[in-house]
DNA sequence: GGGATCACG
DNA sequence: ACGTACGTGATCCCG
């Protein structure tokens, strides 16, 4: 039988080695990541060259060792490894862990006698055991079924070390090398050595005599003479240092060989493993062999164009990508689809009607309206996948028809598999998880004069983009499933499309006239403002500028400066604040703010997205757009309309339902993040205080001051509240102090008294960052996932922030995943009733609905009952509807009574 | 294009 | 001694 071969890899000497031979490369999120990846490169070389039968990893334990408790100088002169290093550590444990490689550690040994201990006891004519390592230490137990590879150059070549290697370099036996360091000494290792004994002469005298116990013995006959006199001196300085460089081979390791049985996950896998550190490189080294190129036929005849559909009508699946005009996000100037992953089509579209020719392709602004084969395939039930899908449900219909059949949709799976991702390109999907390489466009904008990408450039880059999908899709599905996401995926996120382009297509209605009366009567008080502030201050100035704002207040004026920024002294209204009673013009600036913002943001901003035809406002709910699960919205922002100050309410007026026949319906969750924690928890009293529909506040309140909840001031209820929001984002006591305005030690005590009342909420944030740390990532109630790999950071503030955002995610996270759910019931009961009311806005805990009169009691039960059975929790859920004529006029809504 | 500021949940 | 909660997006200024 041929001999089997096992590979132990010293960990630590490999990721030192390879820190310290790469440039400090960074994800695109600052993680430095070239120890873990030159460690990966190293391994896979390792598995390549000497593709072992069996695989593990020795790795150091913080712990002190033995040699520690023995000699408090061994490696004492060590400097403390930087920051940059250490962050790397958590990434290669999750590395080692995707790539199912056995990893040994154990408390007081260093991985060197690991090494040493397995090598000597699995060694054997049917076992060939090969010790990788940055240090020559492991030397010492080479024999003729135990060879060493030692890093040279950085990490990037190996020497192999057999008995007679190692002889040819240091001229007498591998199980001598302790006694030969034991004489030299060992700078790195602080192993003081015999002073005056150098290589040469260790060499030498290790070669003559053997063992340095042999060499004490024979003292006297030691030359050269130099050597003698230095070794009577400190005899037992050689002792000392080879017992440290002997390598203690009784390490309590309780692993079989069968343990370590290698075998490398797939190349989907790796390449998922790889993209999400952002090893390109290896990436593409795991990529499948990719077809040379897709052939793409560029459409411009009807008679091919409709065979080309006709062909599309019995395929199994078919994948197709608009090609959106730069001008409107939403129209088409080109479709590519493909049901074969080495053949696509182009199909250019023209611009419509009421457009010049300047969005259509160059030669292609004479075509007429979409053809009827490619609307009859977009409304067809062919099963079809796509990049995003609301974007092109907004194409369908802007071409004048519909989309159905979508079954997969690459941006979102890709969102779920790494929802850090700031977006999700098909190019960039596509070289993660398939290793592929596409066309891109050329970047930047073409300089005058040159037209714009050529038609057949973008049918080869946007045909291979959509060849691409039929491949990319399977491998995105199969790793959602084995991170048991499909559901989430399909049921949830998937099906949410249609519901939020159908909000969209809707949009919201907004009082123009409204508007832009409150915008002359904000533009009027913000000159006088200006005015005022221009007096007090002496001089005319750009308020809105925070420079020139410094120099008045805190160097022509004299006023306090706070905190710093990166240009200078803050100017942000918590500072201000603080210097309101100092001076007027504070005031009158804060004022001015204030007025400028609600202008420009709000009244000017919806005023410019309001459709001059319909006064509506659509809205572009980003799907994915949060680490968390949550939506995001833009091009209007409409969920951080003004709420809380009386100026800013009146933006609120301006949002309206048609006049006469409508009412706007706004449908809130009570309490739902501290409702979720409650549900996470289990803690048995948060439990109960929503079993019971107490005010969540005033309990708490009557548990941290200790008083009935008859005797909870309002003052006490603010406090619980500002405690009970603080606990979600995993608060410290600066934070809760600076927030009420106590001091710290008063904080730290309302913070215990917190976890003395509901424990089961300490144990969860306890429990929480301990096991993202252990899994890396953190999960939401349906399995949503967001990786934390700053968790492992050394950089305490680095670490603890991302500590809060574990403790947040499951909470935020979850309440996102349960309105997801709700918007989904929402949906289908509305369609089930045949309600004519829609869903307009999500604003994350609230719904808002443009409601026929006659509907209202049919619409806010239909609501309620969506909402409140989303998902069964440990306590109920809680929902409140009010409405009326228009966002800021709202009245409560009241079961009928029957 | 980045920083400061401020609107929301 | 040091910076503060978590998650977003829009606007303005300024280099």
């Amino acid at each position: 039988m041929k001999q089997q071969r096992l590979v132990l890899v010293d960990g630590h000497s490999i990721i030192f080695r390879a820190f310290h031979a790469l440039p400090l490369l960074t994800t695109r999120a600052g993680q430095p990541t070239n120890a873990a990846y030159g460690f990966t490169r190293m391994l896979l070389k390792v598995l390549r060259d000497l593709e072992p039968d069996y695989l593990a990893i020795a790795l150091d334990t913080a712990t002190p060792t033995f040699r520690h408790e023995q000699f408090a100088d061994y490696k004492a002169n060590r400097v403390r490894a930087p920051d940059e290093l250490l962050s790397q550590f958590p990434l290669v444990d999750d590395i080692l862990n995707a790539l199912n490689i056995r990893q040994l550690r154990v408390e007081g040994f260093e991985a060197d006698d690991i090494l040493g201990a397995l090598a000597k006891r699995f060694a054997s004519d049917e076992v060939e055991v090969l010790l990788v390592s940055g240090d020559l230490d492991v030397l010492q137990v080479v024999e003729k079924n135990i060879h060493t590879l030692i890093t040279l150059r950085g990490a990037s070549e190996l020497k192999r070390y057999d008995p007679e290697a190692f002889h040819d370099r240091f001229g007498f036996a591998p199980e001598l090398l302790p006694d030969y360091k034991g004489l030299r000494g060992d700078t790195s290792d602080n192993i003081p050595g015999v002073r005056g004994i150098g290589d040469k002469t260790a060499a030498a005298l290790v070669a003559k005599y053997g063992t340095v116990e042999n060499l004490l013995v024979h003292l006297d006959d030691v030359q050269p003479k130099r050597a003698r006199e230095a070794l009577q001196a400190d005899p037992d300085a050689a002792r000392l240092g080879k017992w440290l460089a002997t390598l203690n081979l009784e390490v309590p390791l309780d692993v079989s060989l069968e343990d370590c049985r290698y075998q490398l996950p797939a190349a989907t896998a790796l390449r998922e493993l790889f993209g999400r550190y952002e090893f390109t490189s290896l990436v593409k080294e795991f990529a499948e062999e990719v077809e040379s190129t897709v052939e793409v036929a560029l459409l411009t005849e009807a008679g091919a164009t409709a065979a080309a559909f006709a062909e599309l009508a019995g395929a199994e699946v078919v994948a197709f990508l608009f090609d959106y005009s730069p001008e409107d996000s939403h129209r088409a100037r080109g479709i590519a689809f493909a049901a074969d992953p080495q053949r696509a089509c182009y199909l250019p579209l023209s611009a419509s009607s009421e457009e010049t020719a300047q969005t259509a392709l160059p030669g292609f602004s004479d075509c007429v309206a979409p053809p009827a084969s490619l609307q009859e395939f977009l409304a067809s039930e062919t099963p079809k996948l796509t990049h995003d899908a609301k974007s092109a449900h907004w194409a369908a219909s802007l071409l004048g028809g519909s989309l159905n059949g979508v079954v997969g949709e690459v941006m979102l799976a890709s969102y779920l598999l790494t929802p850090d991702r700031q977006n999700h390109p098909v190019s960039e999907v596509a070289r993660d998880h398939l290793g592929l390489e596409l066309p891109v466009l050329p970047t930047g904008k073409p300089k005058k004069g040159e037209p714009d990408p050529s038609a057949q450039q973008r049918a080869e880059v946007f045909g291979a983009a959509a060849a691409a999908l039929l491949k990319l899709h399977p491998v995105l599905e199969a790793l959602l499933d084995e991170r048991q996401q499909l559901a989430l995926y399909r049921e949830v996120e998937l099906a949410l499309v249609p519901v939020l382009w159908e909000m969209e297509r809707v949009g919201v209605l907004v009082d123009t006239e409204r508007l832009t009366q409150l915008a002359a009567s904000l533009g009027a008080d913000i000159s006088k403002l200006e005015g005022h502030i221009h007096g007090l201050a002496g001089e005319a100035f750009n308020i809105g500028s925070t420079q020139q704002l410094q120099t008045i207040l805190f160097e022509k004026l004299g006023l306090a400066h706070g905190k710093r920024t990166k240009t200078g002294y803050s100017t942000s209204a918590d500072v201000l604040d603080k210097l309101a009673e100092e001076h007027e013009i504070v005031r009158k600036i804060l004022e001015y703010r204030e007025l400028t913002k609600l202008k420009s943001t709000y009244v000017d901003g919806l005023l410019t997205a309001a459709s001059p035809e319909t006064g509506r406002i659509h809205t572009s709910f980003n799907q994915t757009g949060t680490a968390t699960g949550r939506l995001s919205s833009s091009e209007p922002n409409l969920q951080n309309i003004p709420i809380r100050t009386e100026a800013g309410r009146e933006i609120r007026a301006a949002f309206v339902a048609p006049a006469g026949t409508h009412v706007l319906v706004c449908a809130d969750y009570s309490q739902i993040e501290l409702r979720v924690l409650a549900h996470i928890t289990r803690d048995p009293r948060l439990v109960a205080a929503f079993a019971n529909d107490q005010d969540i506040h005033t309990d708490t309140a009557a548990q941290l001051f200790a008083v009935t909840p008859e005797e909870v001031t309002s003052e006490m209820r603010r406090r619980a509240k500002v405690v009970n929001f603080g606990i979600a984002y995993g608060m410290s006591p600066r934070g809760l102090a600076r927030d009420l305005a106590i001091s710290q030690e008063e904080a730290t005590q309302y913070i215990l008294n917190y976890f003395a009342t509901y424990p089961g909420v300490q144990d969860y944030m306890r429990d929480t960052v301990e096991r993202a740390r252990r899994d890396g990532y953190v999960t939401t109630l349906l399995n949503r996932r967001r990786y934390l790999p700053d968790l492992g950071n050394p950089n305490p503030r680095v670490r603890e922030f991302a500590e809060r955002t574990a403790i947040n995610t499951p909470i935020q996270g979850t309440a996102a995943d349960l309105m997801k759910v709700a918007m989904l019931h929402v949906g289908s009961a509305l369609r089930r009733e045949g309600l004519r009311a829609r869903t307009t806005l999500q604003v994350h805990d609230e719904l808002m609905f443009e409601c026929p009169k006659p509907e209202l009691d049919a619409l806010a039960a239909l609501v309620v009952e969506s909402m409140t059975n989303a998902m069964a929790l440990e306590v109920p859920l809680r929902v409140e509807v009010e409405y009326g004529p228009n966002w800021k006029e709202l009245a409560d809504w009241v079961v009928p009574a029957a």
